[in-house]
DNA sequence: TAGATTGTTAATCGATTAACAATC
DNA sequence: TAGATTGTTAATCGATTAACAATC
């Protein structure tokens, strides 16, 4: 495995998913190779910082040619960790538990969502696209003999706490909480409080901000 | 309207939401001040840094007293736009489109969700937590009479663009995405492209570079 | 080789932090 | 008033950008 230091910075990290996804779809369109200039315009990104980012993790690019598609793209899976496997169950098998399966992590290869817990009657037993669902007091016995690598929390908030404690008992390696509170847990485990709510708040703020940019007689009628 | 002046950085912007979860929470425990060293020691933040942020937008504070809790919510619930109202529509009324209306949006008095539109009969004329699903043809007719401020897309990517096109004709002012496939609008438009996907990419990645200063073990066995 | 484009250094810019005078 | 804490300036730190030598 390779070492990961502590000098990667946030601001590159933050920008990792969006080279990402971009070299999914030249790929999707047959490109082999991409120069960094490209990218750039299409990222709407200075070249520089491209250049110097990509370069945080080792010379992936060839003077005169620009960067492999192909290869940039498995080097910066190989970075994100998803050139690998994660058991994961997912807490809630409502509605956002269930987007989850059926929406936005299906198709991804290095998440394989092994269960659903609830504690609904209506829900135990039943399937969602395949996957079991399980009541919630059998998380425990089930993660002795499976171990779990991340254990996803899309319950009301009033219970997330409960919750992630259960999933620090089931020995998960890391949290993903969906609910609109924070949780915490030993610091052992990796926990990440998703907030889409900030996301509402945040996306409104940009709404404005970029939007008083552009014509300000929009922001006053809004 | 308050001047929204070019000069707030993204830096800043992005930890108000954060600064306004915390003071509804030292308002609930009826907290009626509390001072920058103390936000620093609960939120992890250099206290310079907080009182730097929030005197971006005016002096809330008192020299010898700190910030009034109260106060200083309604400023920054102000400053993030939470204190008018919002005509939201929401297309597509699955599991994303649900879990943003009982879950995510409910009980956010700034966003008032008027309607969720859909394409499936089974759906459609049925409501979801009181909000009525109408067919998306009817969007067009609908908007004439209903002027709406934000159109959230909850659909599948393959659909994400045609729906954007559709939501622009409709006049909205600004488009939240959930599908995971960029969109692009008029410039006059606000869009932000939410990329759940990124979020477990990037929560993932933080996930491995957090745990690797803490255990290195752990890194090496996930 | 010549042209193109990276990798990297140096310059700039912006954000964070420390320090302290202002003042409640 | 004295103590506390903000608002703000100055210092530091880190991130971005420009420039260009290295090199494919």
């Amino acid at each position: 495995m390779q070492e990961i230091t502590d000098k990667i910075s946030d601001a590159v990290i933050r920008r990792l998913p969006g080279y990402y996804r971009y070299l999914g779809i030249l790929e999707a369109d047959g490109e082999d190779r991409v120069s960094s200039s490209r990218m750039s315009e299409d990222l709407g990104l200075n070249a520089s910082q491209i250049r110097r980012d990509l370069n945080c993790f080792g010379g992936f690019g060839q003077q005169g040619y620009g960067y492999s598609v192909g290869k940039l793209k498995i080097e910066i899976e190989r970075i994100l960790g998803l050139d690998r496997k994660y058991s994961v169950v997912i807490v809630g098998a409502g509605n956002m538990g269930q987007a989850l399966v059926k929406y936005y992590l299906s198709g991804k290869k290095a998440f394989i969502i092994d269960k659903l817990f609830d504690t609904n009657p209506d829900l135990v037993g039943t399937e969602v696209a395949g996957v079991p669902v399980m009541h919630l007091d059998e998380l425990s016995k089930y993660s002795a003999d499976n171990p779990i690598d991340i254990g996803v929390i899309c319950t009301p908030k009033e219970v997330a706490q409960v919750v992630a404690d259960a999933l620090s008992k089931a020995n998960v390696k890391g949290v993903w909480n969906f609910a609109p509170a924070n949780v915490t847990v030993s610091a052992n485990i990796a926990v990440e409080n998703i907030h889409l709510n900030d996301t509402f708040r945040v996306t409104h703020e940009k709404l404005v901000t970029r939007t008083n940019r552009v014509n300000k007689l929009f922001v006053n009628s809004l």
